[in-house]
DNA sequence: ATAAATTTTTAGATTTGTCTAAAGAATAGA
DNA sequence: TCTATTCTTTAGACAAATCTAAAAATTTAT
């Protein structure tokens, strides 16, 4: 059994992991919000307990106990998230929080109800799939709308930038799962995008075109 | 805000007031499962962030903050315990030491939403009100099975005991929440209890008559 | 290749919650 | 009332997770 602090560490452990390999200590210090000191303690205990691999001044990666233990809190965190939106109305910028919290509930009996409690959910209000019980998922492939071109057309299925004031001013711009969205034009100045939603043009900065994904259709 | 284990004490100390006040030092060592010098340690702790007045040799008692805090994680014990049974289908034997967890998750929206969404429960799985927002409860009325006498009649409306095996003990026998019963003799030589329920005779020990709790009618 | 800058680790301290052992206070018994 | 028992507190130690400051390793730049 891990602690709370632990389980934190091999769920921003593997979310790095899809970054870069082997993850180093700053980037989990800076995910954190802690000390590289702090760090490094701490991956020499997960490296103890068998659940990264941990080479000095090198970086770890996660063992194969640590990723199903990692992939375990990620199937938690994102049913919760879809609990909270489906069944208690948060909306999509409110669970992050929250559900940050719910993860860390141990009770196999209590995710497994969860998940069929909800219909058995692909995705998480974000667009990001949910991990079975046996921690299988399609990886789907995503394109960063900041990579179309004018004429693209395509459905938003994700995001990759979770913070309340992100998903906020998408909102506001009507810019939510499945909707149908064309590309019109994209500046060669700024990268800005300008594009059809719902019959409306809008404008929107590269920084934010590169957080919205889409699949082509 | 107070940690996991703050609150774990005050829920503790709050359920201990309604046998003795103040409440001694040892009284919360047993329940918490721990030492009685961690005890002391803690209280000081809380008396400090003003939350039990504390005598010195004496036992604490609750101020009004440290009892609306109290009152609060009770709420939300029993709130989730009531979502786990009604929509998860867990079993009233099951749900305490998961409800242990939750009633720790930081979130005001979170447990007015739930409330809402379990259509305002008065009462959990075991029979125990559920504080509304404001820290109010009717104190039902409730008498112990092994006070009843020969001919009284009466529903099974809580338990005073909530561990699996003697929930599931009285599952068993069809001692279950909202069932009705009827004393046949209650035996002078060691105060066990016969009793209709459903049309079927059973025999329980005083000591399991003590923890069902009965309105007479 | 060597020096400078950056990254990572170690050393030592702090906070939280726990423990054991021993001392101090309250209560009960004779 | 005085002693024995029980309850409670203090003293000192420990594990978990964090920090600052300093040392060591690695990477980058000249
Ligand atoms: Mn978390
Ligand atoms: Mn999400
Ligand atoms: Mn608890
Ligand atoms: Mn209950």
């Amino acid at each position: 059994m891990q602690s709370y602090t632990e389980e934190n560490y091999l769920k921003i452990i593997y979310h790095l992991s899809e970054i870069s390999n082997p993850v180093l200590t700053n980037a989990i210090a800076e995910r954190i919000q802690t000390k590289a000191a702090s760090v490094t303690d701490m991956i020499k205990k997960l490296s103890e307990k068998g659940l990264i691999n941990y080479v000095k001044y090198q970086g770890v990666t996660l063992t194969e106990k640590g990723k199903s233990t990692a992939i375990n809190i990620v199937r938690k965190h994102r049913l919760w998230e879809v609990f909270l939106v489906d069944k208690l109305n948060f909306k999509w910028d409110e669970v992050h929080d929250v559900a940050e919290e719910l993860e860390h509930i141990q009770s196999n009996l209590l995710v497994e109800r969860l998940d069929e409690f909800l219909d058995f959910p692909r995705v998480d209000p974000h667009g990001d799939p949910i991990p079975d019980k046996h921690g299988n998922f399609a990886e789907l492939a995503l394109i960063k709308l900041s990579k179309l071109k004018s004429g693209d057309k395509g459905t938003i299925t994700g995001v990759s930038e979770h913070s309340s004031s992100f998903l906020k001013h998408l909102e506001k711009l009507s810019l939510t799962l499945g909707k149908r969205i064309e590309i019109i034009d994209v500046l060669d100045f700024d990268g800005s995008v300008e594009l059809w939603v719902e019959q409306q043009k809008t404008n929107i900065s590269r920084e934010v075109a590169k957080h919205i994904l889409i699949t082509k259709n």
